[in-house]
DNA sequence: AGTCGATCAGTTGCACGCAATTCAATTTCG
DNA sequence: CGAAATTGAATTGCGTGCAACTGATCGACT
């Protein structure tokens, strides 16, 4: 398993994928957070766009999507929910009529306090060391990067 | 970042959680296979599922979904599409008519000979030597038991 | 034998993710 | 200035993921 390659068989067995250590690894996160959330009334991708927001809103959709490396296809429908949950409100702006600006309600500054607890539920959950996780954030965040480029 | 406690503040950023940091890896590989996948003229789930499949076929379906724990949601339709494009055959067993095992189809036999340059053409991609990738996904793989725990 | 609970695949409904396209607004450039 | 290219959001269509449910089958237990 530690030697420089790998025979084609050994290289297509499931467990030595990267690619589905991230994704199950990815879809198991998804699962813890979905009760702390239900009580939020948040999705969780719902939920990764109000963290963006909380840390500044006023965003326009195309700036969301880069920090989240979604696309319009996605966020739009997404936003639109939000909207309906008076969570954000969506403006176009005056002097683009292209872009669209969301802004957080008073519910949706509101519902931070109520998410602050969220993390430390979750890292409680992941059963680490505080400084090993942020190790594995930034070493995945590192990947990242590799793979889109 | 590497003290023992986070404020509620930094707790909340998006670049902290290690969800996103998955979440945005694991969406970074998928769109790092569309390419060789469609070649193959496979989606990323059906990719995962003939990977089990090569390793050896005649499973359940409920044995397929605890290893990419995915239920039969997911997996009904799913394996009717692979059935579809003629790469598996679904049959109900004998002995216990409530099961469906998945066999390999001739074609999709064939098809694990044009799905072995794949791994290798990810490992390049990562951009990263195969031991740190065989490490970081031992790593993701005890994060997911211990996230599922 | 008959009933009850568990198991299994399948279905429905909803929310993503993303490719492809559309349309309007803006920028670039001749 | 005006045409062409670009940008931005929205829409459509398809394939997941998953919760909730259904219906059939099996196993356990009386």
């Amino acid at each position: 398993m530690t030697s420089r390659t790998l025979s084609a068989d050994e290289a297509l067995k499931l467990d030595n994928q990267l690619c589905f250590a991230l994704y199950a690894a990815s879809l198991a996160m998804t699962k813890l957070y979905k009760p702390l959330l239900d009580e939020l009334g948040l999705t969780y991708p719902q939920y990764l766009v109000m963290l963006v927001l909380w840390e500044g809103d006023g965003l326009a959709v195309s700036e969301l999507g880069r920090r989240l490396s979604l696309d319009s296809g996605t966020l739009t429908p997404l936003l639109k929910r939000l909207e309906a949950a008076g969570l954000v409100s969506r403006l176009r702006a005056v002097d683009d009529e292209r872009r669209v600006h969301i802004h957080l309600s008073a519910a949706g500054r509101r519902l931070k306090a109520r998410a602050a607890k969220v993390p430390a539920c979750i890292l409680a959950a992941t059963q680490c060391p505080l400084p090993e996780v942020v190790r594995l954030t930034q070493e995945l965040h590192r990947l990242r990067e590799r793979l889109a480029a």
